[in-house]
DNA sequence: GTGCGTGCAAAGTCTTTGCAAACCG
DNA sequence: CGGTTTGCAAAGACTTTGCACGCAC
């Protein structure tokens, strides 16, 4: 198992908040922690871990996402492909990443990117908003597709 | 009838791809001129149609959004609550505008920023991508809801 | 033991599709 | 007139919900 402290402090938050800490909801966050694919969607997940846990439900994966989600456990994330998908929202790596995502085949490549200091402070003191998160997705082509394209 | 001449000129950007301008699709971009909320979902523009034309199909108003979005009349959007919208892609407004989405009640406000020059070109340089469009969404509470909260 | 959490199936919501009829150009 | 486009209804895809049982604490 891949990090084991990761999913203590997981744990933790989670039980701190009086809500318990069960089998199913610690596979669900060790799918996160093992995956090489960083985006997965409900059924991505349900496919992940139903092998090792035959008899969990795929709602249940959908409470879990949810609820990790409202915890900020998890962002939600929207690429257009019709399913929400998750990622950990990992509050140790501060900077904040965001998403290319590529028109021609759905690939999506992260990548980092801080506003302006001082944007913050504009924004809320224009719009009279109080920001919590933010999130720039950036639509284009990839290498492999712009070639793709050209032939 | 508002913005004949924003009408025209969609209706030329449809026909010189050799899509036909049916009455449909016409009363379907008319709601997205005449709206004051400028992101409506496929119901919103159902709703808004089908007093004047009571025989449209929902379906319709889908294939529609579909349509223009591909000729990028319209840009498709989602803000969390489980439906496309769509707001009018109008080229004339140069300037890049963003949305602010309350976390309380769902309001969405748009702000304007520009990226920073130079910015879109490291994009491109660091992953090989050729950069069509981008979307900031910039969640948090408005000023109603910071309100509520104190209380 | 108690109450929160789960599995299953059914229902719900949004969106897409098949097909005959209608319509634009 | 011919190929698009439409309406309707049905199907599809994703997500949520009701309820009895089971498990964490």
């Amino acid at each position: 198992m891949k990090n084991p402290n990761m999913m203590n402090t997981l744990r933790e938050r989670i039980k701190e908040k009086k809500y318990k800490f069960t089998r199913q909801r610690q596979v669900v966050l060790q799918a996160f922690l093992d995956s090489r694919e960083k985006h997965l969607s409900a059924e991505d997940v349900f496919a992940m871990v139903k092998d090792e846990n035959p008899d969990i439900g795929l709602a249940t994966v959908y409470r879990s996402l949810e609820l990790f989600t409202s915890l900020d456990l998890l962002k939600k994330l929207d690429f257009g492909d019709g399913r929400s998908r998750y990622e950990l929202n990992d509050r140790s790596l501060n900077r904040s990443h965001h998403h290319l995502i590529c028109l021609g085949c759905g690939k999506v490549v992260e990548f980092s990117y801080d506003f302006q200091e001082g944007l913050k402070d504009q924004i809320e003191r224009d719009n009279g908003f109080q920001i919590v998160d933010s999130q720039l997705k950036v639509y284009g082509y990839c290498r492999e597709c712009q070639k793709k394209n050209l032939l």
